[in-house]
DNA sequence: CCCCTTACACGT
DNA sequence: ACGTGTAAGGGG
C-alpha cells in the first residue's frame, strides 16, 4: 500500500501532556466551550434549502446533471431558459405540463419539494445569487464561493508552484471544480445575500492567516450528504486551533468508532478545507495522512498552527 | 469499488 | 526502530 506521507514526522500529540494509560487526546465528543464555530454544520436535520441552493450542488456535484442543463440551455436559445422539471433530474425548458392550482400540480410539487428541497416548476425566471471571490494565502490563492445561504466551498488554487511546494512530486489532487462563470452560464447573476457571507468568510480567513483568529464563526451551506459523513464534518468544528487527532478519534466522535476509514473518506470530500479543519485529523501513529491539496499543505497548516513548535 | 485508516505481521 | 505488506473495516 502506497501511501504519499509516509514521511516519519515526530509525533505531535493533541494535548500538550497527554494522559499515559488512557489517550483521551482531545475530548472532541463535547464542543469546547464558546461561540458555536461552524453554526451551519451544527443543525441536526438539513433545513430544507433554497431552489437556488440545491440546483447549485447540483451543478457543482453532477458532471452528468451538469452537461446536460447546459445543453438543454443552449438548445433553449438566447432568449431560452432550463428548468429542472421533475424529480428524477430532468431538465426541460419547457412549462410544467400540469395547470397551477390543480391538485396534480399541488402533489408533483410537494414531491420535488419532498424529494429535494427544491421546487423548480413555479415557472418563474430566477437568479442565482451567488459570489466568488481569492484570498491570497501562504498555501497559495483560496477561492471562496459562497450562496445566499453561506460559505459554499473553499478551494485551494491550482498554484502547486510557491516555495517549497514548487518539489512536491505528484501534483496535488486537487479536484477539478467549474468556475462561477459555467456555473451561472443562463442565470443572471444577482449576489446580494451570497455577498454577506463571502465577505465574513474572506475576512475570518485572513485573520486567520495574520494569525490573529482561531475559530471560524460562518454561516456554512453544507451539500446534501449522508448523516455519518456530516456528523465528521460537524465534529471538525470542535477540534481546537493548533491540536490534532486521529481518523479513530474522529469517527469514534461522530458516533461510529471503528469507521476510521469513512471519516478519513468524509474529510477527503470536504467542501470547506481550512474553515472545516480535515488539516488537524492524522494517521494515528502520528504521520500526516492525506489533504485535499497535498501532504505539504497539511503540513504547512499545521506548522502555521504551531503544532510542531515546542 | 473507492477512500485523507488501522492494527498487526514480518522483514531489515 | 523503521519500512512495507495485508486484511479488516464503514459508508457512499
Amino acid at each position: 500500500m502506497r501511501r504519499t506521507s509516509a514521511t516519519t514526522r515526530p509525533r505531535f500529540i493533541a494535548e500538550p501532556d497527554p494522559p499515559r494509560q488512557a489517550p483521551v487526546l482531545v475530548p472532541i465528543s463535547q464542543p469546547v466551550p464558546g461561540p458555536v464555530s461552524a453554526p451551519g454544520i451544527d443543525a441536526r436535520e438539513p433545513r430544507l434549502r433554497s431552489r437556488d441552493s440545491l440546483l447549485l450542488h447540483q451543478l457543482i456535484r453532477d458532471q452528468r446533471f451538469r452537461s446536460r442543463y447546459h445543453s438543454q440551455l443552449a438548445a433553449a436559445g438566447p432568449e431560452g431558459r432550463a428548468v429542472l422539471d421533475e424529480p428524477s433530474g430532468v431538465l426541460s425548458t419547457q412549462a410544467p405540463a400540469a395547470a397551477p392550482g390543480s391538485p396534480e400540480e399541488a402533489k408533483s410539487r410537494e414531491h420535488r419539494v419532498r424529494e429535494r428541497g427544491f421546487d423548480s416548476a413555479d415557472g418563474e425566471p430566477r437568479a442565482l445569487d451567488l459570489d466568488e471571490a481569492t484570498v491570497d494565502s501562504p498555501w497559495g490563492p483560496l477561492i471562496l464561493l459562497a450562496s445566499p445561504d453561506g460559505l459554499l466551498r473553499v478551494r485551494f488554487g491550482d498554484h502547486p508552484s510557491r516555495g517549497s511546494l514548487s518539489r512536491v512530486p505528484e501534483s496535488p489532487p486537487v479536484r477539478p471544480v467549474p468556475d462561477l462563470d459555467e456555473l451561472t452560464r443562463g442565470f443572471q447573476r444577482a449576489p446580494t445575500q451570497s455577498s454577506a457571507h463571502l465577505r465574513a468568510a474572506c475576512d475570518q480567513l485572513r485573520e486567520y492567516i495574520e494569525h490573529s483568529r482561531e475559530r471560524f464563526e460562518l454561516a456554512l451551506d453544507l451539500a446534501p450528504i449522508g448523516a455519518y459523513h456530516r456528523a465528521v464534518l460537524a465534529k471538525l468544528s470542535h477540534i481546537r486551533y493548533g491540536h490534532t487527532i486521529s481518523f479513530s478519534e474522529l469517527a469514534a466522535a461522530a458516533g461510529r468508532p471503528r469507521a476510521a476509514r469513512a471519516a478519513g473518506a468524509a474529510c477527503a470530500r470536504n467542501p470547506l478545507p481550512i474553515v472545516l479543519a480535515c488539516h488537524r485529523v492524522i494517521l494515528s501513529d502520528g504521520t500526516l495522512g492525506g489533504h485535499v491539496a497535498g501532504p505539504d499543505i497539511k503540513h504547512a497548516l499545521l506548522t502555521h498552527e504551531g503544532v510542531f513548535g515546542k
